[in-house]
DNA sequence: ACCTGAACACCGTTCAAGT
DNA sequence: ACCTGAACACCGTTCAAGT
């Protein structure tokens, strides 16, 4: 937490829309969510509000700007172990998505809201594009491309999202708890719930407090991977194996 | 638009959580997310902030339980023509989510909130249990349960988004404009991006124009499917195929 | 062109008081 | 037990005024 205490000294940079962004996402950060108002943010940068408004039209494109400059970030990330194939390049993006919100909670909040409020911005075509890139290197045929797409791009955002969500919950339930105590408590709920309503759940509860969340995201890639190929590239059936870990 | 007025006339049935939450649907219905608030739930139930704070906690559990009521009316709705496979079965869930989605635009941002803020509340667990049952009942060993319903349950809502995103984003736009219009122009805008930067997305622009929406959708279920089935059920590829449209 | 900061309209929530 | 409604703290946003 080494944050360059810069509270009410004055402000010797000169004001500018990426210190404003940066300042945004520092305070998402740390203080979450709900830590974001003009408020916080202008006693951090040490202005007053219509300064932060001659940069930003408002919350939202703020928000918004927050968001893009954490994606473009991840997304700009090369993975440790270059990869030498389309499957494995949709594998790097999709953990580099999937650290990247588990790094900044609120980045799955606000993926899933400029999804809703903005589906064509910036930050979405940015995730389409890097997959999307792959898919057609995978030589799916081009009236598959976005069925395919979609169907990574939606389950990499869902289950990072989830995964984000089940680590966030553990910390918010006692900061002492880690992620195995939560998963463990969650799993012991859900084998409470009615066998009549759920009996799914309660099933698959127990599966769940052993479960290495890497893991699972990359065994859901890869199912989907699978679909892929199976349904668009009938002739390289094995091709998406990988080997065993 | 034949909305009962009750607007503040006296009220004649007692308050109770249902009323409220009824209300609160309609409000959203009605208004969009930002116009559910207490002074607009208040007018309409003619009373006061109070008395609503009687039967709810506070807002956030209001909206949980909107969304719990409409996704749970969506999840009962027997389709038109019964389905006699798991795999179909898991079609007409995702259409009845599909089609709940379009009917209240503000759901697909309070599903995503609510796998954010509290993933395993009561709603996602009904999803999950709904969709969950049929991956059993189509054979998939018990340890790719949880991958194979995931991968199922975050295509079909993040989908279901982004197909009720372009619906709404085509309404703001201009209440005169349909979504073909919409899509036509969004299409337009998609080509003029930096061939640089987008070519997939430029590529894709053009197919965006001319989809139909519920084939889309179901495209990507069946892609899933299929892997599904390849990776889980390696003697049955067959099965997942319907009759050519 | 860029910044200041008081002011405005509106929001979720509380609570003493009523029935 | 259930409801009333004024009051509170806080929020995003505006804007006349300064440099």
């Amino acid at each position: 937490m080494a944050t360059r205490t810069r509270r009410s000294q004055r402000r010797t940079e000169a004001l500018s829309r990426e210190r404003i962004v940066e300042a945004a996402v520092e305070l998402l950060d740390a203080t979450g969510e709900g830590g974001l108002t003009f408020r916080a943010l202008t006693e951090r940068l040490a202005t007053g509000p219509g300064a932060i408004y001659w940069h930003v039209a408002n919350k939202d494109e703020l928000l918004d700007a927050a968001t893009g400059a954490v994606v473009t970030a991840a997304l700009a990330t090369e993975p440790a172990e270059p990869p030498d194939s389309p499957q494995d390049r949709i594998r790097a993006v999709a953990f580099g998505l999937f650290d990247a919100i588990e790094d900044h909670p609120w980045l799955s909040t606000q993926l899933a809201l400029q999804l809703s409020r903005n589906p064509w911005g910036s930050v979405t075509p940015g995730i389409f594009e890097s997959i999307g890139q792959q898919v057609r290197a995978l030589g799916v045929p081009e009236d598959s491309w976005f069925t395919a797409t979609s169907a990574l791009v939606h389950y990499i955002l869902g289950a990072a999202r989830q995964n984000a969500a089940n680590t966030a919950s553990a910390r918010t339930l006692a900061p002492g708890v880690d992620r195995a105590e939560f998963l463990d408590a969650a799993s012991r709920a859900w084998q409470e719930l009615d066998p009549d309503d759920y009996p799914f759940i309660r099933a698959v509860a127990a599966q769940m407090r052993e479960h290495d969340d890497r893991e699972q995201f990359l065994a859901g890639i890869d199912l989907v991977l699978t679909g892929i190929t199976a349904l668009h590239l009938p002739g390289e059936q094995g091709r998406t194996s990988r080997p065993a870990t």
